[in-house]
DNA sequence: GTCTATACGCGGATAGAC
DNA sequence: GTCTATCCGCGTATAGAC
């Protein structure tokens, strides 16, 4: 990518970074040796660590954004595409083990910090909360399907989190099958 | 509590402020403020923040044992139990809203840290897995008893994470309302 | 046991040369 | 745009008086 700027690699290393050891444990030094600049530098690029936080939240929108068109691309029912978001525990399920799910443990930690940005990370679950409410609408469940949207979120939440914890491969796998079921049962025929 | 030493006192307040504003982010000064001494002194108590966090995470054990020991007196059969424990969203719902799952955020944040702690913090997760895995065995479900243990699990922490992240009351109702219907259908009649 | 004083490194942030 | 040099505060930890 020769169009990347420094500033997209800095995201790009701080997006990995704060997903891998969180926001609080990255410094600046942690960012720096990877993208190879100096620490200096990045006050050029970015005001404070903070507004590093902002462009990776804001990346991570986007990214998950176009995540949610291929979905719509590939899938032809709405059943396919919460589905493609069910196999997202598979699909990831090696990063999920050593560090949980991207999202959640990012709003987790800024709760924790009382963090200003907490609102905007939160923007993410909300992103999701909002796509699977309009699939399971466009499924027939118009009455609850925010409902169903918002306990789908929490299991695979959940699975992320013991995922995690456990380190245990068959139990993502489990949970998944149970999903499936799951969403066969709200289904109408 | 005249029998409380200081030491106690500095373990309450770390399992407090660990639980509000995570391990990383509490200081020796934080609790200094709460418990009211120097912070020079927590070195004649111990040698290190890191086994603060042990005392914690090993009070944390001593006291959800012995929640589950008034679980055994209090509910007469394992359906009575297993509802206790789905009842802590509730009865510690304003907590989970702010901060989360004690368990859940700190293996979490242990995890992202690497932190030596990861196993004895994970400790507490077996705690749960164990009793809820015994309660449904005693419910006669001797073949899928882990399994439906690790799924409440699962389940209780998808909740206390997108409660702390939405705020939502209703939210924590709803499923926990599903949680019992979903009990009442594992149970064997 | 508890205190004060202090060491020491790291983290975020700034100034200014190139 | 990127660098080097530097500031400053905070955090853990230590030494030693009381």
């Amino acid at each position: 990518m020769s169009s990347m700027t420094t500033r997209d690699h800095i995201v790009d290393a701080a997006d990995l970074l704060f997903y891998q050891h969180g926001f609080e444990h990255t410094s600046f030094s942690d960012i720096a040796d990877v993208v190879n600049i100096s620490r200096g530098n990045f006050y050029y690029h970015f005001k404070s660590k903070d507004e590093i936080l902002d462009a990776v939240i804001n990346k991570r929108l986007a990214d998950r954004r176009m995540m949610m068109e291929q979905w719509e691309i590939q899938g032809k029912t709405p059943q396919d595409r919460i589905q493609s978001f069910i196999n997202i525990l598979v699909v990831n399920g090696d990063k999920i083990k050593r560090y949980g799910c991207p999202i959640g443990t990012l709003t987790s930690e800024l709760a924790k910090l009382n963090h200003n940005a907490q609102a905007e990370a939160n923007g993410l679950f909300m992103l999701f909360r909002a796509w699977l409410c309009r699939q399971f609408t466009l499924l027939g469940r118009t009455a609850d399907a925010d409902e169903l949207a918002m306990h789908l979120l929490a299991r695979s939440q959940g699975v992320a989190t013991l995922a995690n914890a456990f380190q245990d491969d068959k139990f993502i796998a489990q949970e998944v099958k149970m999903m499936c079921n799951w969403l066969k049962s709200v289904t109408p025929s």
